[in-house]
RNA sequence: GGCCCCGUCGUCUAGCGGCCUAGGACUCUGGCUUCUCAAGUCAGCUACGAGGGUUCGAAUCCCUUCGGGGCUACCA
């Protein structure tokens, strides 16, 4: 299929979801690299919620997709908010175009109307199951008479209208899976508009991709087969073939139990991810990943380079398994990458949440002592709460699984060594709390460093597990560390 | 069932006829480091679904087969 013009044409591509719920990985998916492509081309990125199932879209789920989109950086040149030339940009506002092609394909005689009821084709499609056919439409109302039509009508039927597909086949080249083709046999005549006059997908997304000057259509595999509908529709509409849009058949994003990832095999919801303490660039990151690579080894990529090196070219045509581990990774990667004024940015947000700090400019300037320590040991920002807490509780209590570890009567001498030495100390800092440390329970009591500085980390901390010891000390200050060790004893 | 898509370590991938006794990353296992947890570092485990071709030579090309997935709506 001739499509060399399609060069000359500046690129336009454009990220379509149908917001029936929260936008998930998949869709993410797609998003970013619809996104990183017309970035990578100097195109133009197009956002078009598709929102011709009324039923189950809602203004909710919309507005959650712009919040989703935007926090993750993927930002529009046409769409809701910025508008653009070809506008509107949601299909509900759209109606009156669809309804003026749905016209004129009646009358142009690319379609009909349909007047069989939903029973009728279930007991079509049932005989077709039977009879082990191809299942479809079985063209019923393709030619009917004036008689016909005028005893449905005064029936009460109100018709559908149905494209009718001609005797061929579709052949197109997907720029991932290379050259498809449809035999027509097996593309039943296709559903336009409904009873109720409201329009399907498959006539919207075809109106818009050519009113929109869509050039690429990159999108979820499960499309691959309404492909050669859209084609139809395109044809119907009259445009030169050299000027239909590419299409690019993205690989699934599979759960961890191979099958398409849902709710059921994992948390698919990204706002589930950002509030788990996940970072943007790092799911992008990872998502990226999915489907695609840049070569070379490389897998570290930032949001900018993966507009410099995305192509379709490398995207693979085999779906990828979705994991956990992976991005959890990356995350860490992500965060240990921080400056320190952005981690302290993005951290501010979880441990107030957490009511660990309300912001005050003495928490603040605490924080700015104590992130450093941490930055290294956290995969996500939803682990800092619980790692500085003991920073600024006002009523400390040792953890309940932390107690008896320090409750034996060696644990409570050695504490006691510890608080007698302690007090002895000029300057409270690290350097010197150790030293102090390591010389009274180390070296005079013989004990060994991961025994004697747990017990005065579980004091301390209240937990065994805490950020490095003596700087957690230091930043507590002496008052603190002092009467915590003290009613340990 | 029909049509279509897909098939390299457990997972994501590199690979596009000789550079492959198949490389990297995550996970896992073991070691080092170490005040805990991490981080870092070293090592190890483990893959071309199977069977036929084509070729001097195949993970790379072709066929068959098996396996996985999608679609099969007045959903998208």
């Amino acid at each position: 299929m001739p499509n060399s013009s399609l060069q000359s044409r500046p690129v336009r591509v454009r990220f379509a979801p149908s917001p029936t719920g929260d936008l998930h990985v998949g869709n993410i998916r797609t998003a970013l690299f619809d996104w990183a492509y017309a970035r990578h081309t100097g195109g133009t990125f197009i956002f078009r919620i598709e929102d011709t199932d009324t039923d189950r879209v809602t203004d909710e789920y919309i507005q959650a997709a712009i919040d989703t989109l935007k926090w993750l950086g993927l930002n529009w040149d046409e769409g809701p908010e910025v508008g653009g030339e070809f506008g509107p940009y949601l299909q509900s506002q759209r109606l009156d175009k669809y309804a003026y092609w749905a016209a004129k394909f009646l009358e142009d005689g690319f379609a009909y109307h349909c007047y069989c009821s939903a029973d009728e084709l279930e007991a079509v499609r049932e005989a077709q199951r039977k009879a082990n056919v191809a299942p479809g439409y079985n063209g019923h109302c393709r030619s009917l008479t004036s008689d016909q039509i005028a005893a449905f009508v005064a029936d009460g039927r109100k018709p559908v209208v149905r494209m009718r597909m001609p005797d061929g086949s579709t052949t197109f080249t997907d720029l991932i899976r290379g050259e498809v083709t449809f035999d027509h046999n097996f593309v039943p005549d296709f559903v336009l508009v409904r009873a109720d006059g409201s329009p399907l997908y498959t006539l919207a997304v075809a109106v818009d991709d050519v009113m929109m000057k869509v050039t690429h259509v990159l999108r979820g595999e499960d499309l691959l087969s309404s492909t050669p509908r859209q084609i139809r529709v395109y044809q119907a509409m009259g445009i030169p073939e050299a000027e239909f849009p590419l299409f690019a058949h993205l690989p699934f994003v599979m759960g961890q139990d191979n099958a398409k990832l849902s709710k059921r095999n994992g948390e698919v919801s990204i706002a589930w991810y950002r509030e788990r303490g996940f970072l943007p660039e790092a799911i992008c990151n990872y998502l990226a990943l999915l489907g695609w690579s840049p070569g070379e080894d490389r897998e570290d990529v930032s949001m900018k380079e993966l507009t410099e090196l995305f192509t379709v070219e490398r995207v693979h045509s085999s779906p990828a398994r979705f994991d956990m581990k992976k991005l959890e990774a990356i995350n860490g990667d992500k965060i240990r990458a921080l400056t320190p004024e952005e981690f302290l940015n993005r951290s501010l947000p979880f441990l107030k949440d957490a009511k660990v700090v309300t912001g005050s400019d003495e928490e603040i300037a605490l924080l700015k002592k104590a992130l450093p320590i941490i930055q290294e040991r956290v995969a996500t920002l939803a682990e800092i709460p619980a790692m500085l807490k003991f920073l600024f509780v006002s009523e400390f209590e040792v953890d309940q699984d932390s107690l008896p570890k320090i409750s034996d009567p060696e644990s409570k001498k050695l504490l006691q060594v510890a608080f007698d030495r302690l007090q002895s100390v000029s300057e409270w800092n690290h350097d010197s709390i150790e030293a102090v440390l390591r010389t009274a329970l180390i070296e005079e009591m013989g004990l060994k460093p991961r025994i004697a500085f747990s017990a005065v980390r579980i004091a301390v901390t209240g937990s065994h597990i805490s950020p490095p010891l003596f700087e957690s000390m230091e930043l507590l200050g002496r008052e603190s560390s002092l009467s915590r060790i003290k009613s340990s004893i």
